[in-house]
RNA sequence: GGCCCGGUAGUUCAGUUGGUUAGAACGCUAGCCUGUCACGCUAGAGGUCGACGGUUCGAACCCGUUCCGGGUCGCCA
């Protein structure tokens, strides 16, 4: 039977105490840790949510008390009233290592089953395991570390909005659903058979029409819901520092974002940030990086070589200038004797799965260059390449010639691998880059017209106005997006607020006017009425966790995160309901076969 | 949906060419132990080798299917 804690009452967490508290009466809660049965001496570490604390029973404890904590075991969880003293043997390994409590009186809150993993810092137990028993892998001092961190992270972002004027306000989680971009999870509704809510993959809709309301400054920590495939970086739920501003243009809005993170590192890591942070516009960064969210932690720039083999026999870089594409490398410097003919052969295989036809390359260990087409080159143009390339002995240079589509973001893969595999990015840097100037429309080879990059109330710039029937192409969006790492942390956009001009948007998008009407009716009568110029931006707060953590993974900063097939392993949801909750709905559920 | 990796005591792993009773460490249980802090010592319990089917005299091991987990591409305006 469980102890009670009448007439007991916390004075302290475990690890606040310290050698300026010995000789004071204290009394802490928590976890057994770990007990250590000597005979006719007992230590256990007890542990909450802030360390450990050791409590010590001897021959001067109360009889009753000494057998409670000989019988003490792993994850009980105790209360314990006892005075501070001086250790007679130090540790340094926890906080608390001078101290220890001389206990006078013990209850036994609650037992526990041995569990099944051991709560450790560093755990090797498998992920699935762990995720099944979440609330004990929660114990575990480095998560639970990493969420106290993004609960101080969400607390610094409110102080900081609320100061600059920011009006928190909530907007629906169960919305209409407009079928763009990702897919929606639905809701179905009860007393409209056949009619579904959806949750939101943003607010977007609903913080512009707060602008156009006059709220003027809008923060939210808003749920996002997105109904795609999950990676290390992506949970179909998430969290964003969504926000809208009125009154304002692009910089405006970077700046107040970039006061935002500067103090969050300052506030949350202690680290200061240089502000402004680098600008980058986005044809430089896919032609720098091959990437619209480049690391720039390290160098490894694309080099184009285009120019220099124009002339070359080598069929496979000749038809590819010729069909308009290009010839282009990466110089991975010093990497000649870690990246061997077979490590080579790996990242072959490794573009090949991504678009790439090959890889060409230089392997420049001896005093010879490895070429593997030098048998296709003309006298001087292998040096020209390696002179192009920047290449010296030591280097490996890595070339790929196909389509620009295919060659920069193959060439951008191919660098983080190279990267990852010759540990050349610095662990401790923040690397923070805005990339600006997006194209407004992406040119969609299967349906060959013209899509949307982002969404269609995106501003674009002033001065391009006139190419929006005439060369979409030549079109640049008022759109940032905010990276970190070479994470995208934040998409970000001025709106278009004038009526005309979202028509002629529409128009060049091919949407007729009844998708115009269906899908954005309201927003679009809502901007008859008066609209400020606006626009804003939403920070992922879960990779800014993520990465404020050290983590690669988001699984590492939620509480309680998905799996890679969208399911919580400990609720194991999703789950069948029962055929009443459907009826009611009038949903059927068809077999999946055929 | 495609590709790659993994699944053996509670946990992390080993397991030879397909061959006797599937091992180790940690954890767990019991006993001993007065300064431990990964306490120590002694003894013990603990296995549907993910599941199903096949090959074989014989399968943890070979083959097929399937389930589960991870990574990745597609996808994520």
């Amino acid at each position: 039977m469980a102890e009670f804690m009448t007439g007991l009452k916390r004075t302290h967490y475990c690890s606040d105490l310290r050698s300026s508290d010995i000789g004071k009466e204290v009394t802490v809660c928590g976890w057994v840790q770990r007990q250590r049965d000597l005979g006719g001496l007992i230590f256990i570490d007890l542990r909450d949510r802030t360390g450990i604390v050791q409590l010590a029973f001897s021959d001067n404890t109360d009889k009753a008390v000494f057998d409670k904590a000989a019988d003490c075991r792993s994850e009980y969880v105790l209360c314990a009233k006892g005075t501070v003293k001086e250790r007679s043997a130090k540790t340094d390994k926890i906080a608390t290592g001078d101290i220890e409590i001389d206990v006078n009186d013990l209850r036994v809150l609650s037992k526990a089953q041995t569990p099944p993993f051991e709560i450790l810092d560093e755990s090797k137990t498998g992920e699935d395991v762990r995720l099944k028993y979440r609330y004990l892998d929660l114990r575990r001092k480095p998560l639970m570390d990493n969420i106290i961190m993004r609960s101080k992270i969400a607390k610094v972002t409110r102080d900081y909005f609320a100061e600059n004027g920011f009006i928190e306000i909530e907007t629906p989680m169960m919305i209409k659903s407009t079928p763009e971009g990702a897919r929606d999870y639905l809701v179905p509704s009860r007393i409209h058979h056949g009619k579904f809510y959806a949750l939101p993959q943003s607010p977007q809709i609903y913080k512009q029409l707060l602008m156009l309301s006059g709220f003027d400054r809008y923060i939210q920590l808003a749920r996002c819901f997105r109904d795609e495939d999950l990676r290390a970086d992506r949970q179909p739920e998430f969290t964003q520092i969504d926000m809208e501003l009125s009154f304002v243009d692009v910089d405006d809005i970077m700046e107040i974002n970039e006061g935002l993170l500067k103090r969050l590192f300052k506030e949350v890591l202690d680290i200061d940030l240089v502000l402004p942070f680098e600008r980058m516009t986005y044809n430089d960064a896919i032609n720098t990086y091959g990437s619209d969210k480049p690391d720039i932690r390290f160098d490894m720039k694309i080099q184009d070589l285009s120019s220099t083999v124009k002339d070359t026999d080598f069929v496979v870089f000749k038809s590819a200038i010729e069909n308009g594409g290009s010839v282009r490398c990466i110089t991975a410097k010093g990497a000649a004797s870690i990246l061997t003919r077979k490590e080579i052969d790996k990242l072959t295989e490794y573009v090949k799965g991504i678009g790439a036809k090959g890889l060409a390359y230089v392997r420049w260990l001896d005093d010879t260059p490895n070429c593997s087409f030098s048998k296709f080159l003309k006298e001087g143009e292998l040096d020209a390449i390696l002179q192009k390339a920047g290449a010296e002995k030591g280097d490996v240079v890595l070339i790929v010639a196909d389509k620009d589509k295919v060659v920069l973001p193959t060439l951008g893969a191919l660098r983080l691998s190279v990267a990852k595999k010759l540990d050349i990015i610095p662990k401790d840097e923040y690397k923070f880059l805005w990339i600006v100037d997006f194209p407004f429309f992406e040119y969609d080879d299967e349906s060959g017209e013209w899509v949307a990059m982002h969404h269609p109330f995106t501003m674009p710039k002033e001065e391009c106005l006139q190419y929006l029937e005439s060369d979409p192409g030549k079109v640049i969006a008022k759109a940032y997006d905010l990276t970190l790492n070479g994470v995208e942390l934040s998409s970000g956009s001025m709106r278009i607020t004038d009526y005309e001009l979202q028509q002629k948007m529409f128009k060049a998008l091919k949407l007729t006017d009844e998708e115009i009407e269906a899908k954005f009716g309201f927003l679009v009568e809502a901007y008859k009425y008066g609209a400020p110029p606006h626009g804003g931006m939403g920070i992922g707060l879960d990779r800014l966790s993520m990465l404020m953590c050290k983590t690669e993974s988001l699984r590492d900063v939620t509480a309680f995160p998905k799996v890679q097939n969208a399911s919580e392993l400990m609720s194991d949801c999703p789950a069948e309901v029962d055929k009443d909750s459907l009826d009611v709905l009038g949903i059927a559920v068809v077999d999946e076969e055929k």
